[in-house]
DNA sequence: CATGAATGAGAATTCATTCAT
DNA sequence: AATGAATGAATTCTCATTCAT
């Protein structure tokens, strides 16, 4: 038995988690989540408010590592993506999809696939909508310094993207590729964004 | 009666369809669409097997479409998509995409967004698979006619260009965009991939 | 078509016995017999007033004779079952077990094994009573011209061998053994029946 | 609460017996039986997965009863059936199936009158033909030790012994007679099928 | 005779959550 | 912290029958 140490919100949360993986959020039960953690039904509401909450604190460690993905690559300090050459930047950032896509399969595939009826079922479009808004301050940002710039980007144009990277992640984790694979995608679609983005922005 | 006789199963399918927009296929009860369809709950039993084959029928002109189009465009007879300076098939299907967006913007939505819980919840997984067979068909097909064509691609590239397809597809429906503005997006996409995929396939 | 003539009622009577053969009467729906019967469903009802009355008209030649049997064999005039020697009459009664076997076998069915939540769901024990009733008449009957015949007879030594009949006959049905040998059953269990019977009323 | 606590599994037991009596088992509802034991319907779900099983559960005894009395009955060892004389042995079945229909008179009325509709509705026909496989195995073993015994019985006359002896049960479950007129009932009945077997098998 | 439409009651089952202990 | 019991609303689907035309 790994939980001898009687953590049983962990030991609940290892349940939920196998139970929304098996199901979806929706046809998952409460029951199910307790018999899998050998748990009383009534005795997980000791250590979370709703089922809604379960899933959740499970997955809030991916969604916390997104945002903060998010926002490091669009910071005001970040300029490495206009410097054409950085293949140190660029394979960062390589490690840092990768890193993901390895460390968070599960709670990706969560996120992802298995959603529906929470209140994360939206969380794609939410955070595209973030996306925008961040993404349009960093271009504002970047254009003080280079003021010929051309940041007239169409929202749509940014929602796509962000978008497709989603569904790298989904196909991504979908498939079992060979770790070497998944890292060439990955330096590919990474490479295809960077030139794409700077042709775009004509810098 | 605002409705004429005998287009009670019509009747049925709108009122079906506002409520399966509404909430998504799991969450609409039979007693909704009764209600907004003024009609019996029972005795919408006597046009429709089942909640599920309501969705179905909803929907199926828009997957008859969708197959229309792989068939049709993977089949053995088109090599337009070779020749890089015809922009009357280009053109042509970027009607197509077009005339797809506009004239199921709904149905799109419904299998997309609101089919959670119904046959077809996992219709764009067998829509890629199916893409994936039938791509390679008609890679080996035209190999044969020109046999230094590398057509060594690997499965993943297919399923993640059409994951991007419906995704793109997803994006154009959430968003209400200017017609001549779906028109450029979509131009650009279809190039985008014509050109990468001439370039992948070193003709 | 055997039912060109327009039959339209032996039309529903032969496609409800089907449908009533394939699940029993409670599940079997008029939907399903009409279906089965080519008509729409309400149309059933000109010729039938209900579920019930289908099976009942269905079953009915099977319940006369069932009844004509019964009296006819305990009728005064019967005195044939005390002759020990009388082949003839046994194999009368043997002749009119089979050829009930024979020709009601659907019926038979349909009575014995698919009636429950019909209005002939107890016609088995309606019928024991009603023996009862019968015989004990019939031994009064023969009383009084055999006046040291032993007719203290419990009421349930009549309901048992009443309900070994039917017994016999549900068995004989379930089977599809050769004619032979069902005349070979038959002719068995009447000898056993009447050598008993003789011998418990101390000829 | 005139129910004592921790037997409210036992309180929907009974109180769905009561109902399985009244109605039969299709036509028993959730709601009646949780009315009557005066619990909620849902309880029931926590005690019971299905009205299939609530109707098992209850019939479970005598089903383990009347597979015990098949076996041990027929078990190698016994050879006490080709004994004419042992007055015990006989003694003993009567005992056995006295105190079955004593013991278990409702539950054979729900499990011979009332399972239409659940999983044990067909339960005669499978314990018949459990029967056939049992004494077929039991004339071979006896066979081993009287060779020259005649065992080349029909399967025929296996399945009609074994459901006059339900035939039997029914008759005297429906029935009250007095405890007196059961075991004389039963003795006949015994003495009948031993005698009328020893004289087939001639020993 | 035939039909399409409608109905209304009723079925089993599910489930997240609450509460008293 | 843990438990057993309870709840009540909701859900899909079934079906015999009726009725107007």
């Amino acid at each position: 038995m790994q939980f001898l140490k009687d953590n049983i919100e962990e030991n609940i949360l290892n349940a939920a988690q196998k139970v929304f993986l098996r199901k979806n959020f929706q046809k998952a039960s409460m029951r199910e989540i307790a018999d899998e953690a050998h748990v009383g039904v009534s005795n997980i509401y000791n250590y979370f408010e709703s089922k809604d909450c379960i899933f959740y604190k499970l997955v809030k460690p991916l969604i916390d590592t997104l945002e903060q993905m998010l926002y490091k690559n669009h910071s005001g300090k970040n300029k490495d993506f206009l410097n054409k050459n950085s293949d140190i930047y660029l394979s960062c950032i390589v490690d840092e999809y990768l890193s993901l896509i390895q460390n968070y399969r599960s709670l990706l595939t969560l996120l992802f696939f298995h959603a529906q009826g929470s209140s994360l079922e939206n969380y794609k479009e939410e955070f595209t909508k973030q996306s925008i808004t961040v993404v349009k301050k960093y271009f504002l940002h970047i254009k003080q310094q280079y003021p010929n710039m051309n940041i007239n980007v169409s929202d749509f144009s940014i929602r796509l993207h962000t978008a497709w990277m989603f569904t790298l992640f989904e196909e991504l984790i979908k498939q079992r590729n060979k770790p070497k694979d998944v890292r060439q995608i990955i330096t590919e679609y990474i490479t295809f964004e960077f030139t794409g983005w700077r042709e775009l922005m004509k810098i």
